[in-house]
RNA sequence: GGGGGCUUAGCUCAGCUGGUUCAGAGCAUCUGCCUUACAAGCAGAGGGUCACUGGUUCGAAUCCAGUAGCCCCCACCA
């Protein structure tokens, strides 16, 4: 049957997809092999397949296949997070184009709608990956809130609580107006935004005149509960004590003085609301002041904001500004840029606001668990690239208490329960919790008792996730077996989300790291650099590229730029290049198939050229071992490809391919069937699909590609073939350079041949249309390659120039005369001497003599030129 | 403000412990080819003061210091 001349991966991708899940080769139990285990970094629930996703998760699949193939026990997790925020928001979103207030509903129906929505959507994402050719074992598959892991979530707290990690405090926290809830400080982005800085007269109340007050905020200024200067201002040291009425809402605050306000900044004043600033709060706590909260949890104006009630905060700001100064105390407007906190999810302007929340002590937390720095520094646990190790040093040496509460419904609820005194209990359930509160001598009962409404961060389950995908909170007989797991391969901007409390958790739940490598892979950017993403419209969607070149093009398109660490700057020119290769591939595949043998011994020609290859091969896949020990995976992809492209298809296909008629060696068909094979092990961890479709169609063995072995040459026996190829590559410059036709046949006869060249006859003939002469040829224009110490002459049938054919031998001279002196004087040089290592001083030996072989060759034919 | 990193061909990047057959690769460009696997191809070619300035060294793209530009992380002065 005939093959098309071109590759077409949409039919095939599907046939082995289905068939490797048929067979089970994704799945993992745990057996004596040793395990190599890969936890996804799960997916929000909801989210569809982005760039990013397609890096991340090749990446993912390119080590598992791999780690498979060396016969470990390949483990692959796949799951998704319940992103309890960004779920919650898009629930919320949707629920109001439907006409449905969340406030409307209870706890109860809302978390109905949410389930459905998960029910609908979440598996999404998942389908997506199985397109990419993603080996997951998708039996295993786990989700954020599923039962189980939800006991696990609600166990450590729990225990972290009864080991006094985590408690109950009032403090100033971060608060999304928008998803009305807090945020840890790992949520909030700080964004540069142009404002305004407002100069406010607040007037003196027992003194002439009025103080100058700086503000970016004036609709907070109804919380203002003081005025500071500091103390060492000699222009406002008299005003100390005394008081100014806060404007419009006139009321009467001290002017007190401490040395954090910075005498140069706006007017050297700073008016103290503790409610809305974080270093007001703890002035606020120094002096003792009163607090005055004028937002709403939606960031509208409070009661206690006195003017505007109701008006969103934006809002107000200008309306302030408008009744300061039709009052005449707006002094003046100066345009200000600075830094204002925004939430990660929903982009909303953060505020800071005090509120009683639950928080894991951090400190105590590191100190109990040391390690969790330690094997970073010291690369128990390796990062790549090893540059984030400082990054990583650093936040955890300036850690803080980690706000774990969420004023949302979606998802593990906090099980703390309050009896009607107002105190609480922490456990697991509601009847446990009145046992607790019995104990304590309270009578109270069941219905009595009120859960606590927040629920945890999402980041509070998914740090459990190395460990409680195999249920190692409950047995021990999965997680003994996977635990630690391998490599993790994620994003560096949520090292500290992610992967630091992993690290954290799994030291003090397992004892031992959760991962022995973690690969930070870059950000998925544009050719102009910007981040690809859904508002930014320049993001392709990834489905559409798989449907229209295929998922192996798709897959090596990523990976040829994607160095650890490095940014991708994606162009979808790369996958059309990942097109071309597989087209490649699958034309040297039809040429194989295509051959006809006859039963002869090989020919020395296509011995020497099988012998080249496979030490090529060996030397190729050799160095690719340390390229994927060192996660350098674009390197290894660039080796196959050129040992596929350059050395296979263009050397050693082209080195056997029998001549016009003829028929190659049966021999000569097996071995390159066997290198066909070969390659294609070698590349199926990259190129899945195409590999495992050729794999099968040459049948050399019984296994599939997915689970056959990953090659491993070893063999350093390179032959002759080199120098053979050298001889090739200069005959056919000469003839690019002359303009020659490949059509005609040149005359070419050897000199001083130092290695017996009769066996490559008649492949240099072949690749370079040449005939070989006995002798030489006295007539004619002819000219001289030099090829090592031998020589090789070509007669040529036009006219050279013969004077500018000797001025560029004159100019190599003198390269070569240079380059001789210079080795020269190093060899002279009794420093050199005694400072080189021998075997520096062997290659430079080495280099003087070939040196002069070639100035001896070029000398040579200068002469006969010129003769 | 603190910390980290980057600067090598038109583009994206390799260059591990210093040694001028290490100045490289892929893509792009140019030239010639519809050669019986592949024109989504084949065969050739051009292109870089390795950001700048000093220093260490017999020797620096490689080590050190400073300068300039860019990027990232952390902090977040009203």
């Amino acid at each position: 049957m005939e093959i098309s001349t071109k590759y077409n991966p949409s039919d095939i991708e599907n046939k082995w997809y289905s068939y490797w899940l048929e067979n089970g080769f994704f799945k993992s139990t745990p057996d004596e092999r040793e395990p190599y285990t890969v936890v996804i970094p799960p997916p929000n629930v909801t989210g569809v397949l982005h760039m990013g996703h397609m890096l991340n998760n090749t990446i993912q699949d390119v080590l598992v296949r791999k780690a498979r193939m060396e016969g470990k026990n390949a483990c692959w997790v796949p799951g998704t997070d319940h992103a309890s925020i960004a779920t919650e928001a898009k629930v919320v979103n949707l629920l109001k184009s439907q006409g449905i207030e969340k406030s409307d509903l209870s706890r109860e129906d809302f978390l109905k709608h949410a389930w459905e929505w998960k029910e609908k959507y979440g598996g999404i994402i998942l389908e997506q990956l199985k397109k990419l050719g993603a080996s997951c074992d998708w039996d295993r598959t786990r989700f954020t809130m599923e039962p189980k892991l939800s006991d696990a979530v609600q166990d450590v707290f729990i225990d972290l609580y009864n080991k006094g990690l985590i408690y109950r405090g009032t403090r100033m926290v971060n608060w999304d107006p928008q998803g009305k809830t807090t945020l840890s400080d790992e949520e909030v982005i700080f964004k540069e935004l142009k404002d305004s800085l407002y100069y406010i007269k607040y007037e003196g109340v027992d003194f002439e005149g009025f103080l100058e007050v700086a503000t970016a905020r004036p609709e907070t200024i109804a919380g203002d509960v003081a005025v500071c200067v500091n103390p060492d201002d000699v222009r406002y040291k008299h005003l100390i004590g005394k008081q100014v009425l806060v404007p419009l809402v006139n009321r009467k605050v001290t002017i007190i003085s401490d040395s954090y306000i910075d005498i140069e900044f706006g007017t050297g004043v700073l008016k103290v609301t503790p409610a809305h600033d974080i270093h007001d709060y703890e002035i606020g706590l120094k002096y003792n002041l009163p607090v005055i909260d004028t937002l709403n949890e939606d960031g509208s104006i409070s009661d206690a904001g006195e003017l505007f009630i109701g008006m969103d905060r934006f809002d107000a700001r200008k309306e302030w500004v408008k009744a300061l100064n039709d009052k005449g105390l707006l002094i003046k407007t100066e345009d200000y840029t600075h830094n204002v906190g925004c939430s990660e999810r929903t982009d909303a302007v953060v505020e800071p606001r005090i509120s009683t929340q639950w928080f894991l002590n951090m400190k105590a937390f590191m100190e109990k668990n040391p390690q969790v720095l330690d094997a970073v520094m010291n690369d128990e646990i390796k990062f790549f690239p090893e540059k984030l190790k400082n990054t990583y040093r650093h936040w955890i040496e300036n850690i803080r208490d980690w706000n774990i509460s969420r004023q949302l419904w979606w998802g593990h609820r906090i099980p703390a329960f309050y009896a009607p005194d107002g105190t609480f209990t922490v456990a697991k359930d509601i009847d446990e919790a009145v046992l607790q509160f019995q104990k304590q001598g309270k009578e109270v009962l069941a219905h009595d008792i009120r859960q606590d409404d927040d629920v945890l961060d999402t980041w509070f389950s998914s740090w459990l996730w190395p460990i409680s995908v195999f249920d190692g909170f409950e047995n021990e007989e999965e997680v003994a077996y996977y635990y630690p797991t391998n490599d993790l391969v994620t994003a560096p901007e949520i090292m500290f989300f992610w992967v630091a409390r992993m690290i954290m958790a799994g030291y003090e739940y397992r004892g031992e790291m959760p991962f022995k490598n973690v690969y930070y892979t870059g950000i998925v950017r544009d050719k102009l650099r910007r981040k690809m993403s859904k508002s930014l419209g320049n993001s392709p969607d990834p489905l559409d590229l798989i449907a229209s070149h295929g998922a192996d093009s798709v897959r090596l398109g990523m990976l040829l730029c994607a160095p650890a660490g490095n940014d991708i700057l994606f162009d979808e020119s790369q996958i059309e290049q990942g097109r071309n290769f597989c087209n490649k591939i699958w034309n040297a595949f039809r040429l194989i198939k295509s051959w006809e043998s006859e039963t002869s011994e090989l020919r020395p020609y296509e011995s020497e050229t099988i012998n080249w290859f496979t030490a090529r091969a060996s030397e190729v896949l050799q160095a690719n071992e340390l390229h994927f020990k060192e996660f350098r995976l674009s390197n290894a992809l660039m080796n196959l490809y050129k040992l596929i492209w350059d050395d296979f298809c263009s050397t050693y296909l082209e080195g056997v391919k029998p001549a016009y008629g003829e028929k190659i060696s049966e021999a000569a068909r097996i071995a390159s069937r066997e290198f066909m094979d070969l390659l294609m092990r070698a590349i199926h961890p990259i190129m899945p699909f195409i590999s495992e479709e050729i794999h099968q169609n040459l049948a050399l063995d019984s296994k599939a590609c997915v689970v056959s072995e990953y090659p491993n040459l070893v063999s350093s026996h390179k032959g002759d073939l080199d120098l053979v190829l050298n001889a090739i590559t200069e005959l056919r410059g000469l003839r690019a350079q002359h303009q020659l036709s490949p059509k005609i046949t040149l005359s070419v006869w050897l000199k001083n041949t130092e290695i017996d060249f009769v066996p490559f006859q008649n492949m240099v003939a072949k690749l370079a249309n040449v005939i070989w002469q006995d002798s030489e040829k006295e007539e004619g224009n002819f000219i001289m390659i030099p090829l090592k110490s031998m020589e090789m002459w070509v007669k040529l049938e036009i006219e050279i120039n013969k004077e500018e054919e000797i001025s560029k031998i004159e100019k190599e001279l003198e390269h070569l005369n240079g380059f001789l002196i210079s080795i020269q004087k190093k060899l002279e040089n009794e420093k050199f001497m005694s400072h080189a290592k021998p075997d520096v001083i062997e290659k430079e030996l080495q280099k003087k003599a070939d040196a002069e072989t070639k100035i001896k060759n070029l000398s040579q034919q200068k002469q006969q030129l010129s003769a």
